[in-house]
DNA sequence: GAAGGTAACATACAAGCAGTATGAATGTTA
DNA sequence: TAACATTCATACTGCTTGTATGTTACCTTC
């Protein structure tokens, strides 16, 4: 058999992923704005017709890396938060932050996601995105907790928004920090303050 | 005395003034990246070596957009504390919550400090010119809550990020709404919730 | 298994944009 | 008033995105 012949939803898929994964790369170092797609293309080692091929343009392909980025992140978010289910909400609820924060001095979340994410695709966008992954992973949390009677009832998604809000700034806290041992214990506390404020008296 | 003739620094002032104006305006109508020097000055009705005399570059001039409606924010957001100063913490917070969420109909804020903002001058600086105006608003407010005993004693920069935060995802979830009057109701009343957990018991 | 068709790319091109360089006009200062 | 500085105007260059067109490899159908 020869060894070269391939299917062409093989070769699309190996194009899209070398693309997805170089452009990621990019982004992350060097922001949107800050990498051409003959860059991309360069890395990726494919040619711009194949870029265009896959993707209708450079935004596109920037919210297929997003995806990619978020996906990874919430499947972590999702160990760290299942290896800490049996200790009750709020337990869950800091081990997740705690992973989330060391998820984040990797510049893929913060550039790709937290950064340019909103205003390359655009807000909606964006949290639908998040909505997809690591949004919904806070809700059936919330759900969950609320189940067991450790969370006061009320609307799920507006708080889970505001959650992941307070997640968001503290990674970029931190990291713009100058003590991040610090700034991170700091941040923590006031998450766990919120967390806490959840659970009924 | 003729009236035609004007200083320098005047003219300068000119039409610095109507490039932030004209670029504020176009910035929150299309995003940074939607629109071009040369839309901006014909907005102005200047030329393009005008505005790169008063700016270094496009950004440079987002930056100064930037910090004028933060201006303008802050100005407003210490109108509607102040007038709730005598009703105590909780009070002061959520009535900043409710101008803060009023002032976020208008698309300046949302898309030029919100979206826009992170990505095109980067995060740090981003957060710098918010400290400068917000952001220390929201500090001092804090340190006097502490000293009146209403806020329990911990560290108040990071502390006003979280709530920033939790204000900045507010404005987006409630213009992203399909129903906005909902939203905003669900979202006043986790701000709630979280400001009252500062209040020692 | 051949032929037509289609998906996946490759390349060349056009339009738009940011930033620069150079020059002119108007205040400012010695 | 004459040299100088500031403020702006215009022309130009290089880069980048997206498109249009051509080419190759696979797939389907008979």
């Amino acid at each position: 058999m020869n060894v070269k012949r391939r299917t062409q939803a093989e070769r699309s898929a190996t194009t899209r992923i070398a693309l997805v994964g170089a452009a990621r790369r990019l982004f992350a170092a060097q922001g949107f704005a800050g990498v051409g797609t003959e860059a991309i293309v360069r890395e990726a080692s494919v040619s711009r017709g194949a870029l265009y091929h896959q993707f209708a343009d450079k935004t596109e392909l920037f919210a297929a890396v997003l995806d990619d980025v978020e996906a990874d992140v919430s499947r972590q978010l999702a160990e760290a938060a299942s290896a800490a289910a049996e200790a009750g909400f709020v337990a869950v609820m800091m081990s997740a932050v705690e992973a989330w924060l060391e998820l984040c001095d990797q510049p893929d979340i913060q550039r790709i996601l937290l950064v340019d994410g909103p205003s390359v695709v655009g807000w909606a966008r964006w949290r639908e995105i998040c909505q997809r992954h690591v949004l919904g992973l806070i809700q059936v949390v919330l759900e969950q907790g609320m189940a067991a009677g450790e969370v006061a009832r009320q609307p799920i998604v507006p708080l889970s928004h505001a959650l992941i809000a307070v997640a968001d700034e503290a990674a970029m806290y931190v990291a713009a920090a100058p003590d991040s041992a610090v700034a991170r214990a700091e941040m923590v506390a006031v998450a766990r303050q919120f967390v806490t404020a959840l659970v009924p008296a």
